[in-house]
DNA sequence: GCTATCATTGCAACCAAGTTGCATTTACTA
DNA sequence: TAGTAAATGCAACTTGGTTGCAATGATAGC
């Protein structure tokens, strides 16, 4: 069951990577796969930790694969005030500009995908916006 | 006229830092001084090549000054995407929860003051907001 | 299928920002 | 004018990410 589900993400990364036009290389399906699987922001680090024990990627490779994502959209990079950068699977491919949370005590950050990222009052004349970052702090339901 | 002024900073930062009931050294008086002449946020980097030339200031001892100031209140911590933190004087000693603008090119922080740091939607159920970060990157006059 | 080609990977070394432990100095108190 | 605790300086460390370059491997053309 759980095994089956494992090869359905994998042949989804497979597909989503090889319509970029570019190489489908086993690093990039299996992080793709990774992702598409757990569906919330992880860390580098955790990710290493979880594909330990099949053939471990590099740690560089594993920064290049992330930033690859990242750049086709196939994955959104998610800063934070810890200095580490999470990477989520996109569902859709338009980049939704959604808002985070970022739990203080258990660290974790998840997507507030129905919460859009956006202001109200204008900015100081001349000033041009391209980007807008959102993030709730505090306790998530597991911590309080 | 600009070395009265900049004695009127020190005066200020003196008094603001004794208010705490805790020691004014000669490392807090001139870290908040520069802070206040400033009136924007400036990163650890910048404030160590300000101080450069009157005897200067360690490294660690300036992180810990800035960190004792941001406890006090007397200035505030803004976190960036670029891994940087950047410290403004604080002008009330209530905090403000303001937004931030980031620009892009020029790497500058600005600080929206009147422009609120909140948002509008419900969080999930059982979760405690506690702070709002709300960053709005872009290109700034200057770099239009 | 086989080979050539160029993108991707692994490795080692590097960097920047921030932290820690501990001995020395300094601001305040009495 | 000491005595004392707090602040400072220094050296070494940590974490997260980057760079250059040689070795490897995915794909296109045959
Ligand atoms: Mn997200
Ligand atoms: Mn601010
Ligand atoms: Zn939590
Ligand atoms: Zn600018």
């Amino acid at each position: 069951m759980i095994a089956d589900m494992s090869i359905d993400f994998q042949e989804r990364a497979d597909n989503l990577i090889r319509q970029t036009g570019e190489r489908a290389t086993s690093g990039r399906i299996r992080v793709l796969a990774m992702l598409l699987a757990e569906q919330r922001p992880v860390s580098h680090q955790e990710i290493e930790e979880r594909l330990r024990g099949k053939s471990r990627l590099n740690r560089v490779t594993l920064y290049r694969i992330l930033d690859w994502l990242n750049d086709k959209c196939l994955v959104h990079r998610i800063v934070s005030d810890d200095r580490v950068w999470r990477f989520r699977a996109n569902n859709d491919l338009r980049t939704h500009r959604h808002a985070h949370f970022k739990c203080t005590r258990c660290t974790r950050v998840m997507c507030l995908d129905d919460m859009k990222a956006e202001y109200d009052r204008p900015l100081p004349a001349g000033y041009r916006p391209l980007e807008v970052e959102l993030t709730v702090k505090g306790l998530c339901a597991e911590c309080v």
